[in-house]
DNA sequence: TTGAAAGCGCTAACAT
DNA sequence: ATGTTAGCGCTTTCAA
């Protein structure tokens, strides 16, 4: 078969330039050990010919091995984070095509010393690239430096450190602005004298807080348009069903009328399980994240809507620029990548993976 | 360097099953011209072994031209057809890296020569792999089956012929749950007399209706819900701002109260712009589609609500689904692929894209 | 029906 | 500093 007449492969390059092949691959990437005169002769003729390397020709003949931790919180099946583990798996399997590998590593979002072993494991593995769904403000923050210095390039996921520069992407959500979408679908342009929102008792004290900004994004709108409806907090424990149920007693004892209720982490399906059992039909029930108990909880009508986000493609994404960036060298097109809120109830949720 | 230990390679497999890799590769590609007996010898040692071919070397080796025919209806800036060449571009970029070429190719889909002409030139250019977008029931199924005929695989996207039995994928949106979905937000609970359904004036000759399950979902839900609410229908000219206000002067003139009004295609801007030049204030508008227009009257606040739909993504998978099978053998994993049905408002619209 | 062998374009080790 | 060369794993003639 005639080749393709037009391509231009680092031997016509090489002929042009009147070098060697070995040269010009050395120029491409800049491995030194070159002239400055035959560099630049090089460099020109490439520009002339407009050759671009054969990725294939590339890929076959360089056993590069790549490979990107991904470090995420642990997770268990159907929860929040498994959800981005599937994304990330997904990516590896695209990123297996280019022999990269994708390892997943996980730390317990409750344990800062777990954060910190696995970025200390991290390290040791030398990875080309990494992604991270941070938790540990500080933490993160010393990681990422370390990582700056060795050139090792990372990709935020879910959330990221303001005070990080260095950082080559970002996926994730526009959190305030969820918070505010929640209060609209919540409040439904009906009239109300009060909201309650659940929240986790770890909020209390200030160690983390991953709903800050979006229960920040709701404060807003209640302030704007709700100016007189009470906005009233209920703190629970997520491990203890009993106190939890107290808890939420206590809060809902004296209230007869219509509830509002919410909750800015991905656990309303604790709050439904509560109305379910305690035959609380009279609430609207506003929540976020698809996972399966909160989607059932939707289906079941007790949760009125919830407000998603394909995290698993945040991670496919996340992944996928990393490799893009090894394989073609090309850059992210945008450094913050912000995913759209997506509204789910019992109608649409069907068709949302 | 000692290459990767355990990668499978064809010369493995060669070895394993006692021929040369000339066979092996016969029997991969069903390139005939191989005895049953090595055949089976060959397929049971790939699978042992776990043989994956190495895509940069079948690449490099084979200088495959391969080329995607999409077929679309023309379209012009952000109107609904531009979303869906945006993703066939996306995904053509993707297609690059693997050698693999993808075109557009358009036709008008108010006049059924104009398709015949573009599928004849589609088959003109003996493409690899074909995606398309139909419009015209009989013509593309005539076409459907001359692709068929000649063994190059086809995917539908936006809507499918349901016939055709020889398709290889179908990405789009759930019409009939869409319409149902629709429903839902128009009415928000909340008690109404009558709702009003504009309509294209073309779809009252059976031509073609391309919103006509959507109709239907629509219908459902109100026979379900709210039987009693009656559902007039108004009928307009795109093309003519003047009858098309007159219209709906008429529809509205003694209707004093709460207007409630849906389209079932993209064109809702429409009514948006005749409610805002009448001034009309007091009404609830839910429509499709993420158009530039749709989404300025989102904002405005004449339209309450927008279910979209990411064609922009149906027509990615559709491509890269075509990719996959052509380069990596892979089949698609789900044949029809329903994609998710989005509630756009004036608080999410903004990180919709 | 099969095997042998010549590349595809590039990388990397080895010479010079 | 630069040229030479042996593959990477697969495809595709060409012989046998």
């Amino acid at each position: 078969m005639a080749k393709d007449s037009n391509v231009v492969t680092i031997n016509d390059v090489a002929k042009a330039a009147g070098v060697s092949k070995g040269t010009v691959d050395r120029v491409i990437h800049n491995r030194g050990e070159v002239s400055a005169k035959s560099r630049e002769k090089v460099l020109k003729v490439i520009e002339e010919l407009g050759y671009k390397p054969n990725v294939y020709a590339s890929m076959l003949a360089s056993h590069k091995k790549l490979t990107i931790c991904c470090i995420i919180p642990e997770y268990a099946d159907g929860d929040f984070w498994s959800l981005t583990a599937m994304g990330i798996v997904e990516a590896g399997e695209t990123a297996a095509r280019y022999g990269v590998a994708v390892e997943i590593v996980t730390y317990d979002q409750y344990e800062i010393e777990s954060f910190q072993k696995v970025c200390n494991d991290v390290l040791d593995m030398n990875p080309s690239g990494v992604v991270i769904a941070p938790i540990f403000r500080g933490e993160t923050l010393s990681f990422a430096g370390e990582l700056a210095r060795r050139d090792i390039p990372y990709v935020y996921i879910d959330s990221r450190i303001e005070e990080d520069e260095e950082y080559m992407a970002y996926f994730g959500m526009p959190m305030f602005q969820s918070g505010y979408l929640c209060a609209d679908i919540l409040m439904n342009d009906t009239p109300a004298e009060k909201v309650y929102v659940v929240r986790i008792e770890r909020d209390k004290n200030k160690q983390s807080d991953p709903t800050g900004a979006r229960r920040a994004g709701f404060m807003k709108y209640m302030a704007e348009r709700y100016p007189s409806v009470e906005v009233l907090n209920v703190f629970i424990d997520p491990k203890d069903l009993k106190s939890r149920h107290a808890r939420l007693d206590e809060a809902f004892a004296c209230d007869e009328g219509r509830k509002l209720i919410v909750m800015f982490n991905s656990r309303i399906h604790l709050v439904a399980s509560y109305l379910h059992e305690r035959g609380v039909a009279d609430c609207r029930v506003v929540g976020f994240d698809f996972l399966e108990k909160n989607i059932a909880a939707l289906k079941e009508g007790v949760v009125k809507s919830l407000i998603a986000q394909h995290s698993d493609r945040q991670a496919t994404s996340a992944v996928l620029a990393l490799v893009d960036k090894f394989i073609l060298g090309k850059d992210v097109a945008k450094r913050d990548n912000f995913t759209q809120l997506d509204i789910l109830n019992s109608i649409n949720c069907d068709y949302y993976m």
